[in-house]
DNA sequence: CCCTGCCATGTTGCATGCAATCTTGCAGAG
DNA sequence: CTCTGCAAGATTGCATGCAACATGGCAGGG
């Protein structure tokens, strides 16, 4: 849900079942289905997919290339565990490139990535106004912020921006949601849609950088927001 | 030659015959073996290394994650060919990056690394000084800063570095080697080593700043060094 | 002569079988 | 009681067979 989209910036493109089964495993790390560490055998997810063993390969090689799983040579994949020290690294870093893409990415943005943007603005406000499923929420700001990500113009600064957060969405999954924060973060996310309607890089990529150093320093305690 | 080492920064962990495929098929590209745009077909390849179809494919979806192949659904992989404006965008960002990579590493380096580095650099003198062979240069370069780039202290930055800087290796084939530039990037090299021994991660930084800039502007013409 | 539709070939993608390796539990010695 | 060695089970990695899709050539019609 959300990850349905066929390519999304680096080389999805594998086969038909194997998209499946990626998106499958995508969404259950996200939403926190696997615990950290936890292993994950081939032939168990492909009886559970009803599949065969080849296509859940394919997707947990391609997690493993993406940084979501760890694989060692003859025990296979597991999912990635974080350190404190990690994931704050990875803020940070998230906090100096991603605003860059963004800026890059709005004058490149047609009508069509507007609307999605849009779309997925008002869904998120409306999860937030009604009952908060954190789950879905994610996955539609995963979606948000991968529109910057994918416009930005460059493939390889994209595969390598989604290289830093893609792994982010493992650990999301273990802070609860603080409605200041996300409120706040249900603003900037409106802000950047009129930044990006007006075609204002510069806007937007202060906009962004705010909104996720908003959300850094409460790394880890009461719960950072979506970002 | 130079990419033997099991385990660079990201997940290559996979099989034994998976890796060595691998390993095959990524110095083919970085030598030039294969040409821009050339299909690669799994059973010829398999044939050719002596092996199954199955570790090639695995072999080309890792290529593929990293972007140094471009795979469409139902008609496989092709080598990833270059527009000027992605190479000029590449080294941009390299110039950006991979300074700061250099920073984070030197203070993490140890002896071992520091004896590497020393290595590499003695033995691409040695190439420069005697009878020029590129692709063996650009292997020990590879090596050279990819050192760097993996003791950066973040596995995911890790990861998103080499995406920005492993398709370097397939632009840089096509592009001669002049022998100023190559001194000056010698020299550079030397100093990153004196600078890592001194622990000194703003020198490197520096250094490396410098170093990726001097080949920057000359890219696509008289051709630049390795950087 | 050019264009359109079909057919044959080739290639990828998925499923399955087999061997090598790792892990786990137990038995036996100290 | 603890530690070591072994053996059985389980899991990954590699090889191969089969079906689906895409590509290219050829024949037929305009």
């Amino acid at each position: 849900m959300a990850q349905e989209r066929a390519g999304e910036a680096g080389e999805p493109a594998t086969g038909d079942v194997s998209d499946r089964v990626y998106a499958e495993l995508l969404t259950r790390i996200s939403e926190g289905e696997f615990a950290a560490g936890e292993r994950l055998f081939e032939q168990a997810l492909a009886r559970q997919l009803g599949v065969s063993r080849t296509p859940v390969r394919d997707a947990l090689k391609r997690l493993s290339a993406e940084g979501l799983v760890d694989t060692t040579p003859n025990k296979g994949a597991q999912v990635v565990s974080f350190t404190a020290e990690d994931t704050a690294a990875l803020y940070e870093l998230r906090a100096q490139f991603e605003p860059v893409a963004c800026r890059l990415a709005v004058p490149r943005l047609g009508e069509e990535d507007l609307a999605e943007l849009e779309d997925l603005d008002a869904r998120m406000q409306a999860i937030v106004a009604g009952g908060h499923d954190p789950a879905e929420l994610t996955g539609l700001n995963n979606a948000f912020h991968a529109i910057f990500v994918e416009r930005c113009g460059n493939r390889h600064l994209a595969i390598a921006l989604q290289a830093l957060f893609r792994p982010a969405i493992v650990t999301r999954t273990f802070r609860q949601y603080d409605p200041r924060s996300l409120e706040r973060s249900m603003q900037a996310h409106q802000q950047l849609v009129e930044a990006a309607r007006a075609g204002d890089g510069e806007w937007a990529e202060a906009v962004m950088r705010s909104h996720i150093l908003s959300t850094r320093h409460v790394t880890g305690h009461p719960g950072t927001p979506d970002d």
